[in-house]
RNA sequence: AAACAGGUUUGUUUCAUCGCUCUUUAUAUUAAGGGAGGAAAGUCCGGGCAACGCAGAGCAAUUUGCCAUCUGAAAAGAUGGGUAUGUUUUUAGGAAUAAAAGCAUAACAGAGAGUGUCACAGAAAACCAGGUAGCCAUUAUGUUUACAUAAUGGUCAUAGUGAAAAUGUGAGGUAAGAGCUCACAUGUGUAAUUGGUAACAAAUACAUAGGACAAACCUCUUAUGUUGUAAGGCCAUGUAAACUCUAAUUUUGUGGCGGCUCGUCACAAUAACUUCGGUUAUGUUAGAGAGGGUAGGCUGCAUAGAUAAAUGAUGAAAGUCGUGCUUGCACGAAACAGAACUCGGCUUAUAGAACCUGUUUUUAU
RNA sequence: GGCUUUGUAGUACAAUGGAUAGUAUUUGGGUUUCCGAAGCCUACGAUCUAGGUUCGAUUCCUAGCAAAGCCA
């Protein structure tokens, strides 16, 4: 099993990420919001996220940090069921930050990973109807 | 001793597992090493660095503002002193008040260069002030013969104002009054003297009594070229062998040959003008202009260092604080806050701990 | 990262340092109406926060807080 998380299984193009917020769908589970879309693109991983806090709820630069920081290690850590379920699609993701306050790392675990269970039951959909 | 307020310093440590980012070595994923603050914040100042500009002087705009010494590249800061204001204590006094000492604060040059403002109230809110109030004198009228009314003149002692009222008290003086004169006190300016490096202080002579506001304009004095690393430099992509203008030189298409982004030979052709011989354009080269496209990389750039932006997560142990009581265990808490070219200052935020200062309360002597 | 601007009733805007901070609209009450709407009358409601200058600050100064804009 392999938990890394470099820099090429991340989303940093501009054209990529307006392309997601024009064309993408999306999917709330308080306090996130999951847009996500199907491209192409070439690397070894099926997956580029993005993990996103607004200004607007969080004032201090620093709870942004430690927020984003455990929304990417939930993530470092549960991907690998998403991308056994992918195989050989290619899919964008960006997770948003919805709430005010504060989050511990059990709350963020509980929502984002409801939101990558639905995200492969979606996927399992399409190969088949495919 | 406790509580509160202010200031200075500090701003938990170690191990394991899974990861992130950079550098080097190795090599195709191993190894070693580095990886957030006192304010990284605010962007309030001043440098370094970069681009553009620059004969000299002035205006404008912004800016410094008691004195001495020290630190500093400069902004600025530290220490000490002076002055003013506020406050506390002590002394003197019947009291108002005065003097001395301590503490705190000061954007602390100039209001006697000029302009402006001073609501309401008040006779008067500013420069030799002052009325149909008041006080006094003269004249006229009336009569009660010392009063009333009117006019003219003198005067500012008196006045329920106001944040602020033309220096205060006493005496002389006068028709009534007035720094009009005198004594004491207060304050300002000039001159020379003494003490002090200086700010300034003391006392002397002469003049004088001129309200407040410069955090209103302004005057004096100090200093400043403008813009900021999204600056600036290099490369790539690309409409594009594009368009317009100017100058030089002259055509285009097809086929053959050669040293094939080019040259040469042969054949054929369009439009305009024509003196019918041909010439010009559809080309090529160079320079300039206008409009659009691109939205990437490298550098700038670091003994932390990226470019949708790393410095983390989980668990355990020790120390600190709080609560509970089984007195050594359980549970909980740990601030303000996150680098983006860099350095120095200023300002603001800050749990807990240590130290210092002040205030209040309690206890003991 | 750098530069710049603005904060006044719930909302949109006024106010030369001077009396109880004004106008429109919203909201509440009354009037009118068989009942509503419109109209008329009336009330509530604010200077971003903390210091300073001044006799007196929405206004002037300092510091903070919040919001907005620009850069190639």
């Amino acid at each position: 099993m392999d938990f890394t998380f470099s820099k090429i299984e991340r989303l940093c193009s501009k054209k990529a990420i307006d392309d997601l917020f024009a064309n993408g769908k999306s999917k709330t589970q308080f306090p996130f919001k999951l847009i996500y879309k199907k491209t192409e693109f070439e690397s070894p991983f099926p997956v580029r996220v993005m993990f996103v806090v607004p200004k607007k709820k969080h004032k201090r630069a620093n709870k942004r940090n430690d927020i984003k920081r455990r929304m990417r290690e939930v993530y470092r850590l549960n991907k690998h069921t998403l991308y056994e379920s992918l195989q050989t699609q290619k899919i964008d993701l960006m997770f948003i930050c919805l709430s005010n306050e504060e989050l511990e790392y059990v709350t963020i675990e509980k929502s984002m990973l409801q939101l990558i269970d639905s995200i492969t039951k979606m996927s399992f959909s399409d190969i088949k109807k495919n």
